[in-house]
This record gives structure tokens, C-alpha cells and sequence, in this order.
DNA sequence: GTCAAATATGGACAATTGTCCATATTGGAG
DNA sequence: CTCCAATATGGACAATTGTCCATATTTGAC
């Protein structure tokens, strides 16, 4: 292996190991120490790599942003064009293990967490949540043309998407994915009534 | 002012400057330095008063979840039994100033955060949980006898509350009181047609 | 094979953390 | 007023933090 494969590959695992140390021990007590022991790695690493811890986090940041979308178009690479499809294409995809393990959700609440006060993680979790609502607003517009109502679907959808991942996170063994479904799917067709529910 | 009041009045103001520093800071960076500074109290205090750091986030668990329910109870004293009222005395609660202020959200978002590996903390934030679900559950049960649907609605109602308080706490700016209310009441017209809203 | 550049190691460092304690101040019963 | 217990102060303490650097190892061009 080349010189720079081998670099490459070190910093990927620094940040596959801070991903995970923020699942495993949350923001707080994500630290270098236990970042360096899950990625067995040395000390000096962070620096070669990143400026600093704070970059070392927004990196990870910007990978969990764009594995969600690597992954999204992978799921609706072949769903059909039709709008009942690819909502119910989307829909799953969220709750597919994919999306909806432990891992991921908790790093993804970790980190939009510390978004708050640093503004350069904020970037990504903010860039994320804008995609996803091109998305949705791309969809709904096929339904209708009401401005007003495409904007309450989609602000509709994501929110109760978020509050659905907060709930796995809070209990992740009691999550039913089938009335998760189904919940969302009921508030789209309150919105749109064409939809099947 | 006796001594015993005195004493209780320090307390009660490490459990505030607690909650300021979780808003302020986030649980990461809510350090006792910061938090006996906000208080304007000596280090010394945290340990007269609470076992240790661990159990000064519980109390102010505590306290966020208890006035949640203080403030519920005395927001619907004078509201009409009619699920209708109800619903919209709820509603209008969570995204009255009192609940969904940035303190507040962003208090509550840090400590669930915490709650996940502290289940001291999550103890607090669970029975708020727990609370928020039957209150639903009780006022959907006079609208249908349909377990299930029960179960959907008092899920879905939660979880786009959840969402909608995220969604503020990331952009408090941009948010939309009537948009949120709008929404919600979409969702649970899309559940029970009889409702108006 | 040689050697300079790139990469990796692990310890040093000041700063900060939570905990604990010796000391000072205060309160109120006698 | 006296004096002990209750309350409060602020510094000491080891542990841990993120940063930085001297040293070691590895790589690949010549």
C-alpha cells in the first residue's frame, strides 16, 4: 500500500472512531484519548490530519451528512418517478437500519447538538436538513401547486421524521417501525388525500 | 431571613445556574466553574448541597420537568373539558412562550442527551415522557374507543411536538408559531375528521 | 543500498475538570 | 453577649483535557 493510501486510510479510521465515540460516549465525553483507543491510533494523529479537535469533529460531521445521502440515492436509485413511490421510498429508507441503528442517530443528535455553539459543525448538520427539504418540496410539488401547503408538508414531514428518530434513540428496543409508518403516512394523507395510506 | 431559607435559596440557585449553563453552554461545556460563577456562590456549595456534579444535573432535571407540568396544569385550569379545547389549550402550551423558549428547548435538548448515559438524569426526562403520553392518551380516548388509533395519535402527536421544538431550538429566528399550530392540527384532523382546526 | 521526506509515535505541557477539605463567617439558642 | 453548630468560602488535589513537539519509523526516489 502507498504511502498516501495508508495516510488516507488513517484518517478515515480517526474519523469512523469519532463517530463512534460520540454514539458510545456522547459530545461530552467524546474525547481525544478515547477517540485515539477505538481508532489505536497515536496521539499525534489528530494533528497530522486536522487543525484541531474541533475540525477532527466537523470532519465527522460532514461524513455522517454525506453517508445519509450517499445512502439515500443509493435506496431510490430504481424507485419509480410517481410521488406515492418515492415517499414511500424515502419513508422507509428513514427507518431502514440504514438510517435508524443506534450509531447513527445518536451521533447525528450529538452533533447537531454541539452545532449550537460551533458553528463549523453547524455547517454540515445545517446543510443536511436543507437537502433533505429540496427533496421533500421536489416531491410535494408534483402533488400540488399550493405553495402554502407544500411548505406544511414538508416542515410537517421532517419534524415528525425527527421527533420519530428522537423517540428510537430514547428507547430503541421498544421503537415499532410499523406504526412509525404508519403515523407518517397518516399525516400525508391528511395532507394529500390521493395518497394511500 | 432564617438560616434554613438561606440555605434553600443557595440551592435553588446552583439548580437555576445549572439549567443557564446547559442552555448557554451545552452539557459538555456546563462545567462547575461556570455554573457556581452564573450562580455567584462559592465551588464549596455544589458538595454541600448535592452529593456531586451528577446529582446537581438531576435536580435540575427535576425541576425543568416539574415545572413543565406546573406551568401545563395552570395553562388548562380554566379550559373547557371538550377534547376540542383541550387539544388546542395543549397545543397552544408547547408553543407558548413559557415551554418553547430557548432556554427551555435547549435546556431540555442537552439533558436528554445526557439521559442516554446517565440514567439518573434519564429518569427525570423519562417521566416527563411518560406524563406528556398518558395526558394525550387520556383526551383521544374520548374521541375514539380505537386502541390503536389512540396509540398513533398520542405517537404522532409527541413525536411532531418533538420535532417542531428541535426545529426551533436549530433556527429560533425563522420559526413559524401558526405554521407549527397549523401542522399539528393537520395531523390530528387527518386522525379524527371531527375535529376543527 | 542510501538518504531525505513523509508519516507515526508517545510523552510533555499548561489549562481545566470534579472532588474534597481546612478555614472563615454566620445564625440563633442559651 | 457567648458560643457551638450550620453554612459558606476558596484553595489544594489528582485526573484528564487538547495541543504541541522531539523522536522514531516508514516510504520511495535515486
Amino acid at each position: 500500500m502507498t504511502a498516501a493510501k495508508k495516510k488516507e486510510r488513517n484518517r478515515q479510521r480517526l474519523v469512523d472512531a469519532t463517530l463512534q465515540a460520540l454514539a458510545q460516549y456522547g459530545y461530552a465525553d467524546a474525547s481525544i484519548s478515547k477517540i485515539i483507543e477505538i481508532a489505536d491510533l497515536s496521539r499525534g494523529m489528530v494533528h497530522l490530519h486536522f487543525e484541531n479537535k474541533n475540525a477532527l469533529l466537523a470532519a465527522a460531521a460532514k461524513q455522517a451528512s454525506e453517508e445519509y445521502y450517499a445512502g439515500f440515492e443509493d435506496w431510490l436509485k430504481d424507485t419509480p418517478a410517481d410521488p406515492q413511490a418515492r415517499l414511500d421510498a424515502i419513508v422507509d429508507y428513514d427507518l431502514s437500519p440504514n438510517v435508524l441503528n443506534e450509531k447513527n442517530i445518536c451521533t447525528w443528535y450529538e452533533l447537531r447538538g454541539a452545532a449550537r455553539t460551533s458553528p463549523t459543525i453547524g455547517q454540515f448538520t445545517g446543510t443536511r436538513d436543507a437537502q433533505l427539504e429540496n427533496i421533500y418540496a421536489e416531491i410535494f410539488g408534483v402533488m400540488t401547486a399550493d405553495p402554502d401547503l407544500i411548505q406544511d408538508a414538508v416542515y410537517g414531514t421532517i419534524s415528525l421524521s425527527e421527533g420519530i428518530w428522537i423517540d428510537f434513540m430514547l428507547n430503541p428496543s421498544d421503537f415499532d417501525h410499523a406504526a412509525a409508518k404508519r403515523v407518517i403516512f397518516k399525516f400525508l394523507c391528511g395532507l394529500f388525500p390521493k395518497l394511500q395510506g
